[in-house]
This record gives structure tokens, sequence and C-alpha cells, in this order.
DNA sequence: CCGAATCCAATATGATACTG
DNA sequence: CAGTATCATATTGGATTCGG
């Protein structure tokens, strides 16, 4: 049962990767928002309950500081932005999978 | 590729309900230790790198609300006590066990 | 040893208004 | 549409001290 203490650390630091990228309440559900297609500030904001341009805006810069997503502008006018997940954000597809179910089961209880 | 947004909004907030209750710096870490059979305040903190006294113990507290853990005062002089998981809490061990993956292949980028 | 209490600093989140 | 600016509150983190 007992494990060795210094593995113990190593998963530790681990999670703590983990969290310095999806820590808080809005990226999780920024990113199930944009795994589902949405990729528009305005349409983001409207599908996140509650979320504020504020922290919305401020989320993005974090997750594009992850390269999780990136933002491109069109040059169009007026200016269009869209952001759009990376290839790399879609290997947290099992942690955000894990979470809605998680999430889900505890509910019913 | 789009979904029902309805039921990305039901998504997100199970995503939300799993978050509130093990958000934070230090849920996770304290679980991943209890886990792996340590149970006493003094043990973990040793085991678990800067946390205080304090966030421990408002930490501890949480979970113990949430039912993740129990409270176990052994009535011994010096009293000892133990905090030990409870069934429930094995539930989460997926979305740990994801959440040290993802942290590991990620510090390998 | 196992915390609780106190005090303070730093972040995170929120409400509202406003701009190119 | 896509944000920024400003102000306010809430939550978290840290240092230290104290009591059973």
């Amino acid at each position: 049962m007992k494990q060795d203490i210094s593995k113990i650390a190593d998963k530790i630091s681990y999670i703590q990767n983990t969290l310095s990228v999806v820590n808080g309440k809005w990226k999780l559900p920024i990113l199930l928002s944009m795994y589902s297609g949405i990729s528009r500030f305005r349409d983001l904001q409207r599908n996140i309950p509650n979320i504020t341009t504020r922290v919305l805006s401020k989320e993005l810069k974090d997750l594009e500081g992850n390269k999780l997503i990136v933002r491109i502008v069109h040059d169009t006018y007026p200016v269009s932005i869209e952001y759009k997940l990376t290839p790399h954000s879609h290997s947290l597809t099992p942690l955000v999978d894990e979470m809605i179910k998680w999430g889900k089961q505890y509910k019913e209880k």
C-alpha cells in the first residue's frame, strides 16, 4: 500500500504542473466550449454562464500563453477575431471528460 | 462537430460541480498523499512541499465537508488524529491519475 | 504533536462603464 | 464585436503565535 515517498513528491509536482495550466473556475469550461466548436469571444461569453468580459479576456490570454489556444485576427471589416485550439490542447480532453463524468455522478448524490 | 448547446451547458455545470470540490492548489495533492497511505496532519505537511498549517487545516476541513475524508480522534494520550479517506473519495482516482499523466508529459515539453 | 487564532499580503473574481 | 479601465469584493496564501 505504501509507496516510495520520492515518487509521491514527483506525482504531486506533476499535478501542480497541470494545475498551473488549468487552475481556476473558468479555464476548463472555456476549453469545453471550444471543443464544442465555439471560437468567438462573444459566443464564448454567451455560452458560459456568468463569466464577465474581464475574466474571459484574462483567461483567454492565459490559455494562449500556455499554447492551448491561438488568437487569430481576420483582416476583414470590421476585424473579426477567432480563438482556435492548438493540437496540443486536445491532449486535455481525457481530463475534461473525467471532470464531466465525476461532476455528473457527484451531483446525483 | 457542433453539439447541442444545452448539452454543453450541462457539461459546463458538471465541470463546475467537480471544481467546487477539488479546486485550488492543494486539494488534489492532499488526496494523492492520502491515497499513498499518509493519514496524519504532520506527515501530510511534511509530504506536501510548501503547504502551511493554516492552509492544510482549512483544506482538510473543506475535504471533510465534502465527505471525501473523515477526521478520527483517537482517545490516546496525547490525542492522536487520523484523517481517513471515505469510500467515495476513491471515485476521484481516475481524475487524479489524469492530472498526473498530463502534468508529466506537459513537463517534458 | 495537532492544530486554531490572528494579522496581513497577494490573487482571483466580479460589476459596471466605456472605447475603437 | 472584442475587448480595456476602474473599482470593489472574495478567496487564498503566508508568517507567526498560541493552547490542549
